[in-house]
DNA sequence: TCCAAATTGGAATACCTTTATCTAGAATTG
DNA sequence: CAATTCTAGATAAAGGTATTCCAATTTGGA
């Protein structure tokens, strides 16, 4: 049975809250500040736990670890800054088209749209 | 002084060939083909420079190692089917125009779009 | 052709993320 | 409340990619 530990909730409640993808230290860092001397296995655990049953997809970009994202239907679009590596979620403005066409026989279930540049901080 | 080693002739062309982003692995094997005793820190060492000089970028996703492709100002689509894991590149549909709006001070310089779903061999 | 310098191959190894293991502790059930 | 069983923490170990090292080879120019 799948009990409802403080952990799982903190954990869950750090990416779902979190706005934009985070590493799993990301989310160990965050999620210690309500749990002392919390595992990093135990960040693992939730995130495969949590990508099975499809509440966080992963998010990864060239050169950085992978990200994990809380999955609410938008928020597809990202935009990455060369300068400073930030990563951003930025309002989905594609109205969950597909912002490309396919070829015959292509099934398209999701999609995902990078943006690299620099960021206003960033110049 | 920089040299012209089939080596590097080898590798650049497998890359621009290849119509899609190869791991270093497979470019390692298509490689070999031509190059015996090929070492995978060659083909290290050429993916480093052809990235710093910009003519290859990565492409990641979630749990597959990292792949890179040639740049040609096209192909910045992919479709990774859900199923057998396969990765294609898709024919750039968006004429280079960021399929997103992004707010005030982002400056975009580049974009990917990943679709995700079903290959035609898959469903 | 000859030489100095750049490049390669091969293997070791460094590096870092993720998983496995084990025991202690905590959450449900009756 | 006691028993049961899932979960957490800690650390070791795995897993796998990327780098380093250096002798041997290859390249481009004189």
């Amino acid at each position: 049975m799948k009990r409802n530990t403080k952990q799982a909730k903190v954990i869950t409640e750090v990416i779902r809250s979190a706005g934009r993808p985070l590493t799993p230290s990301e989310i160990h860092e965050y999620a210690s500040q309500n749990i002392a001397r919390l595992g990093i296995a135990t960040i693992y655990r939730h995130l495969k736990a949590l990508s099975e049953s499809m509440q966080v997809v992963g998010v990864d970009y060239p050169g950085q670890p992978p990200r994990y994202e809380w999955v609410d239907g938008k928020d597809k679009v990202h935009f990455t800054c060369r300068a400073c590596d930030k990563l951003y979620a930025l309002a989905d403005t594609t109205q969950n088209t597909p912002p490309a066409k396919v070829p015959k026989g292509f099934n398209v279930q999701g999609f995902e749209v990078m943006l690299y540049g620099m960021c206003p901080e960033c110049g």
